[in-house]
DNA sequence: CTAGGGTTAG
């Protein structure tokens, strides 16, 4: 577009500055951009008002722009204070562009204490999805207070800017409560987000109850409501729901765009069918990092290392730029190989791209080292770390200390841990049967008295499995499925076999500290055991039984799963959280931690 | 000027 000269904005109209202003504020995609025509509207010498307008507009333009945004909240606040009678739209303006939960209630309660203007809902909008997007609930609950102080708490913004704060922050009981308070005008943005809250704390029946409560209610699903219901299927492994969601969207013509796609990928390989979450990734017309990453890091999910970095190159070569999660893939993929070389390679390659490195790419490296069994490289890697170390470096560290029977890095790891989570029931399961295994049964009542002194209760474990499209959850030792006396007996049978298979009742040392005739009970209710019972009582082969587990250092569930498999010549699988054992190659089973 | 979406190590 062309610029006007001071001598031309002298003689223009207030409404053709206004439209010249507005149009030259479009084309600043960055920070600097938006200086230049800052700088370019500063040489125009425009009218009081008009000058003001164009503050106005520079400010609100501040929020979209892509720069750093400490760079360009610092911008704005500058902008702010230049504005003599600062309008609702200014500290709406305002508000929108700061990143932190902290300085937007800031910029709010100067708002109020000024007296004038009044915030609107638009106020409270703006500043509820910085909340949301702040991880901050506590600032959420304050503005949530003002809401009804301002009589604001009625408006539709506000409602779904509640619910999506407390659905993102993963307080779901508070969203419900917002959610049912609207009743009357829930829109899609509403059911959504209740949707995604659902989802995001892996309470998957509940989404996909609220998903067919939505379609009763006669509001018709977009592609951002299925996101959510695919990312829900993927956290629970639910492979039948996630492939009926699929056809759903097909059915419906939902278009499945870049994130949806991505979701899809994602939930494909986690439920184990890598070879769907390829055709989507092949079918996409466009693929940022985030398709990119999900699919390396599905492919490295299932020990495909060599499509996983093959991806990762044709996925330089078309010059996107990868980040820390497309080299968590990377990592993870050399790691579950064995390429040390390799990783340390592409280790640099982040450095020298001038990524930063997450915890969990540290951890991914700590991970490479051990697997390849240089303990002392990964224990000076993890003590040279520039940030410190969390629990699972530590635990990492741990188990491959135990199988390599470094016991002089067991010391000082456990050490570390216990310092860092001493009430991390997680910490003790794992000490206590790593000591035991070791046989150093001082150590595993120290442990446990350790535990006892601080309270320590141990964490149950829990299974789910997916039959007809509803997810079964069971807690060891729990009675209070439905159908548990028809479960019983199988359990008993299973019992049994894997009796007969010379299987030793062994189990978690402090998971059940009971009696020698009860720790075959104990060994029975194990929940992915009352799982797999309620899988072989509902389906028949070739009905794959798969099974997702909570727990990751568990000691014994894939082995006895394996067991189980043969016994009654069933494919049955036990995934915890996202890894597939059974394409590890063995690489990454149980047996291998213990 | 408002609100809902995708990828992260053991």
């Amino acid at each position: 577009m062309r610029l006007l000269t001071p001598q031309e904005a002298a003689t223009l109209p207030r409404e053709a500055l206004e439209t010249h202003i507005v149009s030259l504020l479009r084309r600043c995609p960055g920070l600097l951009a938006l200086r230049g025509a800052h700088a370019h509207l500063l040489r125009l010498r425009l009218p009081r008002l008009t000058a003001a307008f164009a503050l106005s507009k520079l400010l609100a333009s501040c929020a979209s722009i892509s720069d750093a945004a400490a760079a360009s909240s610092s911008y704005a606040r500058n902008l702010f204070d230049q504005i003599p009678d600062p309008t609702a739209f200014c500290y709406n303006s305002l508000i929108r562009a700061l990143p932190a939960a902290g300085p937007v209630l800031a910029a709010y309660r100067r708002m109020l204490r000024a007296g004038s203007p009044r915030p609107n809902s638009f106020t409270l909008a703006f500043a509820l999805k910085a909340c949301a997007a702040a991880l901050a609930p506590a600032e959420g609950r304050q503005l949530h207070a003002q809401a009804f102080r301002q009589g604001l708490e009625s408006g539709a913004y506000v409602q779904t800017g509640l619910l999506n704060l407390y659905a993102k922050c993963e307080e779901v009981a508070l969203a419900r409560t917002v959610f049912d308070g609207m009743a009357g005008d829930r829109n899609l943005v509403a059911w959504s987000a209740m949707i995604g809250g659902y989802s995001r704390v892996g309470l998957v029946n509940e989404a996909l109850g609220l998903f067919r409560e939505m379609q009763a209610a006669g509001v018709e699903p977009d592609e951002i409501t299925m996101v959510s219901v695919i990312s829900a299927c993927a956290k629970a492994g639910a492979l039948d729901l996630g492939r009926w969601v699929h056809a759903y969207i097909d059915r419906k013509g939902i278009t499945v765009d870049l994130e949806l796609s991505t979701a899809l990928i994602d939930m494909y390989a986690k439920c184990g069918m890598i070879e769907r979450a390829r055709r989507v990734f092949d079918g996409m017309v466009e693929r940022d990092i985030k398709a990119w990453s999900a699919m390396i890091v599905g492919l490295a999910i299932h020990g495909l290392v060599e499509d996983a970095l093959g991806f990762f190159s044709r996925m330089l070569e078309l010059k996107v730029r990868p980040n820390n999660v497309t080299f968590v893939g990377v990592l993870s993929a050399c790691a579950h190989s064995g390429l040390v070389d390799d990783g340390r390679r592409y280790w640099s390659t982040m450095q020298n791209l001038g990524i930063k490195p997450s915890m969990e790419n540290y951890g991914c490296m700590v991970d490479l080292l051990c697997r390849s069994g240089l303990l002392d490289d990964a224990y000076s890697f993890v003590i040279g770390m520039p940030i410190s170390p969390n629990s699972i470096i530590w635990r990492t560290l741990l188990v491959a200390s135990k199988s390599s029977n470094r016991m002089d890095i067991v010391e000082s790891a456990s050490k570390r841990l216990l310092e860092l989570e001493p009430l991390n029931p997680e910490n003790y399961v794992l000490l206590s049967n790593l000591y035991a295994s070791n046989s150093q049964w001082d150590r595993v009542s120290y442990m446990r008295k350790k535990m006892k002194d601080n309270n320590v209760t141990v964490v149950a474990g829990r299974s789910s499995i997916e039959i007809n499209g509803y997810l079964h959850k069971f807690v060891v030792s729990d009675d209070s499925h439905p159908e548990i006396k028809e479960i019983r007996p199988v359990l008993r049978e299973i019992a049994d076999r894997v009796r007969r298979a010379g299987h030793k009742p062994w189990t978690a040392a402090v998971l059940h500290d009971v009696g020698e005739e009860e720790k075959e009970v104990a060994l029975c209710e194990h929940s992915e055991r009352l799982a797999i019972a309620y899988g072989l009582l509902k389906t028949r082969a070739p009905h794959v039984i798969r099974v997702v587990k909570n727990l990751r250092f568990c000691p014994d569930c894939h082995e006895v799963a394996k067991i189980i498999s043969k016994s009654y010549n069933r494919e049955i699988i036990v995934r915890d959280r996202v890894r597939f054992h059974k394409f590890m190659g063995g690489s990454c089973s149980c047996k291998d931690f213990w």
